[in-house]
DNA sequence: TCTCATAGAATGAACGTTCAATCAATAGAA
DNA sequence: TTCTATTGATTGAACGTTCATTCTATGAGA
C-alpha cells in the first residue's frame, strides 16, 4: 500500500466518521453532504470521488460498522467454554462496544429501523454474524434455549443491548454489576430454563 | 361539536394517518409535506391550518400514536390477577397492537431511535405510561422481578415487543403459539428467578 | 505527460413555508 | 325569509432556501 492509498484511507475514514457522528446527533435528514464534507475537512466534491451518492455512502458506512460490531463480540470467543460463560462474553462485548461508540450505536438504531433497512437482505446480516448464528443454533438444537427461530433469538438480544446502552446515553450507569444483572437478563429470556 | 369541527376531524385525522404512512414506508426524510397532503387528500396550506410546522406534526402525531398505544395495553387489566397472568395479558396487548398498526410501529421506532426522542422528557414517558409503571415498580419491589431500575425492565419489554412485531412483518407469523413463547422471553427476562 | 485526488463554484430539483384569494357556514338585522 | 357581515377552513401558486449532485480547474505524484 503507497503513500497515495493511505492518505486516501485517511480522507475515507474522516468522512466515514464525520457522517456517524453527523447522523446520530441530528438524524438523516439533519445531515447534508455539505456539513458531511465540513466536519471531515474535505470539500465536497471529494465525497463524490470516494462515494457514488449519498445512499452509497451511508450503505457502505453501515457495512463498516455492523463489520466491526461483528468482529468486536467474538473477542476471546472460544467454543470450549461453558455456554453462559460463551454468552457473558458475548454480551460484554456487545454492551461495552456499543457504550463506547454511542455515535455507531445511534446510527445503527437509527439505520435498522428506517426504509433502508429493507435494502440489506436477511442473508447478509447472517452471514456477517455467522459464528454467533452457528452459537445460537447449537443452543437451540441441544434445548438450551428457547425453541424460537434463530433470528427471533438474535434479534432479541440485539434489542436488549441496545436499549440498555441507549439508557446509558442517557444517564444509566452500567457497572459490572449492572452488566451482570442485565446479562443475566437477556441470557434468561433466550435461555429454555428446562 | 357543531358540523364543521368534525369535518375539521376528519382533515386532522387524514393528515396524522398519511404522515404516518408515509415515514414509516419512506422514513422522515421521503416524506415532504406535498406528498403527505397529496395522500391525505388536503392541500398543503390546510395542514398548516393545524399544525405550526412539520416538526410540530410530527411530535403531535407521536404523542397521539403513544397515548393510543399505552391506552392498549391496559385492555383487560385488572390487579387482582396473578403477576404472570397479567403480564400475558399486558404483553398480548402490546404484540397485537403494534401488530396490526404496522405503520404505527414503523413510525414510533424511527421516532424512538431518531433526535427528535430527545424532546421529550422522561417525565412525559413515565406519565403516559403510570399504570404499567406502576405494576413494574410494585413487582420489583416485591422481589418478584429483577432488581432493575423501572426504566430498564420498561424499555427491555418495549424493545423485545417491537423486536418480535418487527419480524413479523418481514415473514415470521405470530400465532397463540409464538405469542405464549414470547411472552415467556420477556417475562423470563425480567422476572427474578428466585 | 498522464492520472488520480481535491477543491469549491455552479446547477437544478425539491423542500418547508407563506400568503392572497376563495369557499362554506352561521348569526343577526331588516 | 332574505341580505349582510363575520368567521374559519381550504386552496395552490409563489418564495426563498437548502439540498444532492455535477462540472471545471488545479495540484501533486508517477
Amino acid at each position: 500500500m503507497n503513500v497515495q492509498s493511505i492518505e486516501a484511507d485517511d480522507k475515507r475514514a474522516a468522512i466515514f466518521t464525520a457522517t456517524v457522528e453527523l447522523i446520530a446527533e441530528k438524524g438523516f435528514h439533519g445531515a447534508p453532504m455539505s456539513e458531511i464534507a465540513q466536519r471531515a475537512k474535505v470539500s465536497v466534491g471529494t465525497i463524490y470521488h470516494y462515494f457514488k451518492s449519498k445512499d452509497d455512502l451511508i450503505m457502505k458506512l453501515h457495512v463498516d460498522i455492523k463489520t466491526r460490531f461483528a468482529e468486536a463480540l467474538l473477542v476471546g470467543d472460544d467454543e470450549g467454554m461453558e455456554p453462559y460463560q460463551r454468552f457473558y462474553n458475548l454480551w460484554r462485548n456487545m454492551v461495552k462496544h456499543l457504550a463506547s461508540n454511542p455515535a455507531e450505536r445511534a446510527f445503527i438504531s437509527q439505520f435498522d429501523n428506517s426504509p433502508y433497512e429493507k435494502t440489506c437482505g436477511t442473508d447478509q446480516h447472517f452471514a456477517t454474524f455467522a459464528r454467533t448464528v452457528v452459537f445460537i443454533q447449537y443452543g437451540i438444537d441441544n434445548g438450551m434455549l428457547k425453541p424460537l427461530p434463530v433470528i427471533v433469538i438474535m434479534e432479541a438480544t440485539l434489542a436488549l443491548a441496545n436499549a440498555v446502552t441507549r439508557l446509558e446515553s442517557i444517564g444509566l450507569t452500567i457497572d459490572d454489576e449492572m452488566l451482570k444483572t442485565t446479562c443475566r437478563m437477556a441470557w434468561d429470556a433466550i435461555a429454555s430454563h428446562e
